[in-house]
DNA sequence: CATATACTTGACCATTTGGTCAATAATGAA
DNA sequence: TTCATTATTGACCAAATGGTCAAGTATATG
């Protein structure tokens, strides 16, 4: 019915978020978007809105990848300890690549003017999603015997700090290795033995 | 000899830094440092540069305070457990004040796009001597008895981030008791019983 | 083919950005 | 008091910002 677009909206979207991880909201010009989305202006805002609005879509695919690649493993009925060692791992992996990009989600924490914005609720829930996908996975490792701890929702809270952790450090270019050493630490501290 | 200025210069600094730690870099305009800093244009800019210089003395000013204020302590002879309790209160009650400014340094971290740059530097070495405190404060409490565990530099790093992590999490409206929470069962985990 | 529909292009715009300049005002030393 | 020195004030500026408009172009369906 319609000329169809002769780019990829998916593979713009995820070139947006690159650019928004690499720079932040305010740090990103339209002609940074523009130049790494490739594709024109009025194209830009034909099919995402504004700048804004482009920002809120990047951030609410972010999470949601996030959820499933992420907090989906530690949800799993038989995931324990390992599923944790594993979350770190990857996550650290992701996040020292260079160049730091570190987390969309930790990033628009930090940048975020107003926490009760349409943005801050996002990272907010997202927050607290990973800190009920760390009790579930955390109840599972004690179930099995893996770890022993006294507080679960505290020790759930210690280890989504730590995740929280990754975006500054990373960020500072501290090595990879000393994040994994953080994460193998903090693990074998509920670890039983 | 001449005219004497006008404003506090001490006074005019701390407003900067604490705008600049509300909004960011890039988020806080010359308009927005005139208005809070409360001097002229031209002040500013006779006083302490352009805005990027401004910036870097406020991130200079502030870390500096913080190694004298925060790191301290922790390397006090006889600090062990009780230091690091006392670090991460202090923290967790600063980050969570209202409006949540959390911490310059790790703002920056997160906002700065080279992290070879001049601020980049100041970050990493900030963390670097976090990292070097922590180590020093559990090398006494393992020798005091108080604290146990197998590797000094991965339990120092673990708690560096768990300190980072603060940043993110008070940004994104997590209440203070979650991040005491966190910081107690990470104590709690090395803790000698 | 015709045409409605929607993508693309580039010119354009108001506002805000960080930053400068020149004129004025105030002060301490000679 | 004079005057060199410095602070203050407000006008000014070029560049970049996010965003819009209108004209042109391509395509799927009737």
């Amino acid at each position: 019915m319609a000329r169809p677009r002769e780019f990829d909206r998916e593979a713009a979207l995820q070139r947006a978020i690159d650019m928004f991880r690499l720079k932040g909201y305010e740090g990103t010009s339209m002609k940074d978007l523009l130049d790494t989305m490739e594709i024109g202006r009025q194209s830009l805002y034909d099919t995402f809105g504004d700048k804004h609005a482009l920002f809120l879509e990047c951030l609410k695919h972010y999470a949601k990848k996030g959820r499933e690649s992420s907090l989906g493993p530690l949800l799993d009925a038989d995931g324990g300890l390992k599923a944790i060692e594993h979350y770190f791992k990857k996550t650290a992996t992701m996040m020292c690549k260079v160049p730091h990009r570190s987390c969309l989600v930790i990033n628009t924490a930090i940048e975020l003017s107003e926490s009760d914005s349409e943005e801050g609720q996002i990272v907010n829930q997202f927050i607290l999603q990973l800190h009920g996908a760390f009790s579930e996975a955390l109840r599972v490792a004690k179930n099995k015997g893996e770890a022993s701890f006294a507080d679960l929702d505290a020790t759930a809270w210690n280890f989504t700090n730590s995740a929280m952790g990754f975006g500054p450090m990373s960020r500072a270019g501290i090595p990879a290795a000393a994040l994994q050493s953080a994460a193998d630490q903090l693990i074998a501290s509920i670890k039983t033995h």
